[in-house]
DNA sequence: TTGTATGCGTTATCAC
DNA sequence: GTGATAACGCATACAA
């Protein structure tokens, strides 16, 4: 690498001391008009731009962000990366990313390393791993900045953003009634996460308000993968009455269900509708595309970013209070009025 | 954050200077057997590791790898990640990640700034930013450590993962002839990319080598896009006379042509076999299941972040010879035999 | 409004 | 084989 300009040549060149270049880095206040217009142009000249090591040495700051998850989405995952740096790169931070396992036992141990080896100056969680109280507490005993994005509001506003998957679970439920549909089914996800529970109590709860109680046999829970849709499926539609609509608890899920459907030779969505959550990249791409419900992801990535960094500069917590997105219902194909 | 012990710390402790410490942390051989044991011991008993930012700034480096990317399919990107992950963060590196626009005007100069602001010590660079020769030409003459991924031998070997798509192609003809096929068409990628044409003049040689030449009528230029194969899948299959097989050059596009065959009537495989490339998080999932091409990405991705760190550390380029990673077939429900 | 001096935690240059 | 000591580039008490 070449040598680049450092703040003393900067100094030398204005004829001033290198505290008064650094504030104006920092943008200080008090500084002459005169003095300050001179060093900038300066700096502007030289291309100087601070070495973020020895200003993180010296301030104890890194401008790094952390990403921590272990989602199997990977198109989430990118949409989140995206969005976050969409806010984090304009103020000078860049995004070290950390998938881990959440099952695994020194998990939390592991997360908390990856921030203080680095120096990492505040993280950002995605779901599942977001809903570890384990985690979140490990973090609020290192003093470390995190913001979680998740499905449920589990922690200070200032610390999370979340999803309303209930308000948009609800939408999904009225909707697939005014299409007249009275039987109906859901493969749920594991019942250990938050966001399963979220999305099937919007769902069941809504139905009965409409009048509609969803029995027991009529829910499963899967795994979330496309093979345990797979399986789910099998078990719903084998029966003799079998249900006029299944709703899945994702996208990969749905696509499970459709290609049992398939193989059983049951038409969608003419002799069953079938509705997914994500928006997934495969949700528009198989046949018949799903209906599903997306997250504002970038969204809810930029808002995430936007408080870990007002929790790193300490500064007044402006749009702090946002917290809440709502995800909307996305109609596509593989919904239908329901027969006779 | 709390405060972590220094090498200061480490060295009252151990009642040696911190230059002995320094040796023992970097692996140094001149160290007395004793004194280098004394010290690790109470190393490990403090939890002590080396600050990354003072190290950095001491020694010029950042232990930060970087990524970049223009890549809309998000499951290789993911892939990478945990690919480049799994080698360098036991090397003690972090990932930074950097997606780009190809296309801007300014995409070089805003990929070398990124490595020059946090001091990156070496970036991995993926299809098809990776080939951009002008990217590769800056990167060398600011001196900045890069290796490429790309299906195109087309730089020096320590400076590049090659993923030979030809040969792929040539197995996936092959195996195409051999269920008796003889009338095939292919929607290619953009012409502009190095990889579209070495899959298509892998796929289109190897038919000429058994006797089959591919008319130009055949080959429709997609853009990669799901919608871009829905448009290209009806030019080819609109034809009186359509084609046995379609390849496409990547998933996306192969789905579009299940699609549109969906849409037509066509029967897939029955009356029209579908092949695309990548293994697509979508190839497993539609309908039928993607007959593709299998990149080792995993494999690709940690050979890239060896040779990087081995640059970074100026090491005998022990492993650094290698450099081709050969894609394999994967043989699903899209393909089938040619009827007569 | 501006400058001086010191420290951040590590590596590197010498000398011993 | 080991140890003072000076960088590295910047931020920040503390003065002026």
């Amino acid at each position: 690498m070449d040598k680049r300009p450092t703040i003393n040549d900067v100094a030398r060149l204005a004829g001033v001391s290198k505290r008064t270049v650094s504030r104006v880095i920092n943008g200080a206040t008090n500084v002459g008009a005169a003095t300050q217009e001179k060093i900038q142009k300066i700096i502007d000249e030289l291309g100087f731009s601070p070495d973020k090591q020895a200003r993180g040495l010296a301030a104890s700051r890194s401008f790094l962000l952390g990403l921590i998850y272990d989602n199997p989405d990977a198109l989430f995952i990118d949409q989140v990366q995206r969005g976050v740096l969409s806010v984090c790169s304009e103020q000078g931070y860049e995004l070290v990313v950390h998938p881990c396992h959440y099952t695994a036992p020194d998990f939390v141990e592991n997360c908390v390393k990856f921030v203080k080896r680095s120096n990492i100056d505040g993280v950002a969680i995605l779901p599942p791993v977001s809903e570890s109280k384990e985690l979140a507490q490990a973090l609020r005993d290192n003093k470390i900045n995190y913001v979680r994005m998740a499905s449920v509001d589990l922690d200070d506003h200032t610390n999370i953003v979340v999803s309303d998957d209930r308000a948009a679970l609800s939408d999904l439920a009225r909707y697939l009634v005014s299409l007249g549909h009275r039987d109906i089914a859901v493969i749920s996800g594991p019942q250990k996460y938050y966001s399963s529970i979220e999305r099937l109590e919007g769902f069941r709860d809504t139905l009965k308000e409409l009048g509609i109680t969803l029995p027991e046999n009529r829910i499963i829970e899967g795994k979330n993968s496309y093979e345990s849709g797979i399986s789910c499926a099998r078990q719903l539609l084998i029966q003799n009455n079998r249900p006029g609509v299944i709703f899945a608890n994702n996208d990969e899920m749905a696509a499970g269900v459709l290609k049992v459907a398939h193989e059983m030779g049951i038409n969608v969505p003419q002799e069953l509708s079938v509705a997914g959550f994500d928006d997934n990249l495969l949700a528009a791409r198989v046949i018949p595309s799903l209906t599903t419900v997306q997250r504002p992801v970038t969204a809810m990535a930029s808002l995430a970013a936007k408080k870990i960094i007002a929790m790193i500069e300490n500064r007044p917590n402006d749009e702090t209070e946002d917290y809440l997105v709502k995800p909307h219902l996305i109609i596509r194909d593989s919904t239908r009025k329901a027969e006779k």
